[in-house]
RNA sequence: GCGGGGAUCGCCUAGCUUGGUAGGGCGUGGGAUUGCUAAUCCCAUGUCAGCAAUGACUCGUGGGUUCAAAUCCCUCUCCCCGCGCCA
């Protein structure tokens, strides 16, 4: 949800901002029907006041013992008219939310404008890309000649894109997550562990209604979705509060498994275990203060990135493109890592600003002193580790000649010290 | 799952029986006054509309009754206590 001062003052920021991300939308259907629900709500309120003023008079009235059945007739007309006049409000109130809850975010100056992901632009790439003196394979290949996967028996039990993890992966898996959490502590991160299925109208607050249709899992019967990722759960922490100024920035460390449909990738990375209909993942979700929310970003992605240095992974940050931005974010870096068995760099980590976007939505406020206005803070989040990913590289990239897989520096304690899978 | 109690402003709370302008305290900010280890008093402190003056809304949610609902009736959600079931 933006600002609804900027739809009213100033509509071209929109308009360029929706001509930037080619998406079609009523923008003029928006303004009218913010303009006729003000004009609604003035009228509303000005009935409201008559009405106020005649119940006073008859409790007066009645106070002094006269009768007061004159002003009664007057009072139930009003209240007819009121009522009549409120269902026309909710019916444009609804117009209006329907399309205001819908709207992208806005763009930051720095994004790159283009249609899709050819727009993106690199800024920069760490590691050296590995040499091998030998044939490689995939992780597929890899981790089935060492048992560490079975997809065939997922695909009989749960569907596609599901997977039994075994053996050493597993702990691979695990030690993953354990060294996660370990280095974003260090960093005085809060570690949370949320609620993986959430309601509807927190998870409203974090998403775009077209993406529940593409990604959400909803629970039968019950008023709950899978969260796609804590992301999710970590944004409607805080709904309907306002926050204490001096708390900000709040740092968490969200660790969940993830549920995604993955209703719009047919075809695509069918095989193995990189795009998968769960996983298991850290993220890093920042509430701070508006001014500060750029630099937070900025923050974030280095975590990020220290983090793959330690693992020893090449990768490279791109700054996504207006055209392959998700509409929740104002500016988003990925980080894409090295998988030697496709000899290409894929996304890992996804760093987002949504600014006041998601704030807005979920009604998450803050103030320094409680005599202040309150104000929408910002929101921000970043993947840490998508494991499954990640695993995926460190198959590929650590394979040895002797169809081995070396393990990264970093996990081997998590791993009672084992240097091979 | 059953029985009982509850949800009021950032926090704590009054009001509900008997319908008629939601009051107080704490915290925070501003101001005033007096100056013996500090105290007292006043104002402000949710949302929306409005340039403003103002006005409207807000008592967990959604309905209903009524001229009028925090208050009465119904639905749902959540919390607490007891019982039951349970990894």
């Amino acid at each position: 949800m933006l600002d609804p001062k900027i739809i009213k003052e100033n509509p071209q920021i929109i308009r360029d901002m929706l001509k930037a991300r080619s998406v079609d939308f009523d923008l003029d259907g928006l303004i009218k029907s913010d303009q006729k629900r003000r004009e609604l709500i003035i009228k509303t309120d000005e009935l409201r006041k008559k009405k106020n003023q005649l119940a006073l008079d008859i409790s007066q009235k009645k106070k002094m013992g006269e009768n007061p059945s004159s002003i009664l007739s007057e009072m139930k007309n009003i209240s007819g008219d009121l009522t009549k006049l409120e269902s026309e409000q909710q019916i444009i109130e609804n117009t209006y939310s329907k399309l205001a809850l819908t709207i992208p975010n806005l763009i930051d100056e720095t994004v790159p404008i283009g249609i899709d992901q050819n727009a993106n632009k690199e800024i920069r790439k760490w590691g050296t890309i590995p040499n091998f003196d030998f044939k490689i394979y995939d992780h597929i290949d890899i981790s089935k000649d060492l048992d560490l996967v079975d997809l065939e028996r997922a695909a009989k039990v749960a569907g596609a894109r599901f997977y039994y993890l075994k053996n050493d992966l597993v702990r691979l898996n695990q030690s993953l997550i354990h060294y996660g959490l370990e280095f974003l502590a260090k960093k005085e991160y809060s570690l949370i562990q949320p609620p993986y299925m959430i309601n509807r109208e927190s998870m409203e607050g974090a998403i775009i209604a077209d993406d529940f249709e593409e990604v959400i899992y909803k629970i039968d019967e019950e008023d709950l979705y899978m969260i796609g990722t804590s992301e999710h759960a970590m944004a409607a922490m805080h709904s309907k509060e306002i926050i204490d100024g001096k708390d900000l920035p709040l740092r968490y460390a969200g660790i969940s498994p993830c549920f995604r449909k993955e209703a719009g990738a047919h075809g695509r990375d069918q095989k193995g275990i990189f795009r998968v209909h769960q996983f298991d993942k850290i993220e890093q979700f920042v509430f701070s203060r508006p001014e500060d929310s750029r630099n937070e970003h900025e923050k974030m992605l280095a975590v990020s990135e220290e983090f793959y240095q330690n693992l020893e992974i090449p990768y490279r940050v791109i700054l996504l493109s207006t055209g392959d931005m998700g509409k929740v974010s104002s500016k988003t870096y990925d980080i894409e890592a090295w998988m030697a068995g496709q000899n290409t760099y894929r996304e890992i980590v996804s760093c987002s600003n949504c600014l006041d976007y998601q704030a807005r939505r979920l009604k998450i406020r803050y103030r320094d002193k409680t005599n202040e206005d309150t104000q929408y803070l910002h929101t921000l989040n970043s993947t840490l580790i998508a494991t499954t990913r990640i695993l995926v590289s460190i198959i590929e990239n650590f394979q040895t000649k002797d169809g081995h897989i070396r393990i990264p520096q970093v996990l081997q304690r998590y791993m009672g010290n084992q240097k091979e899978i």
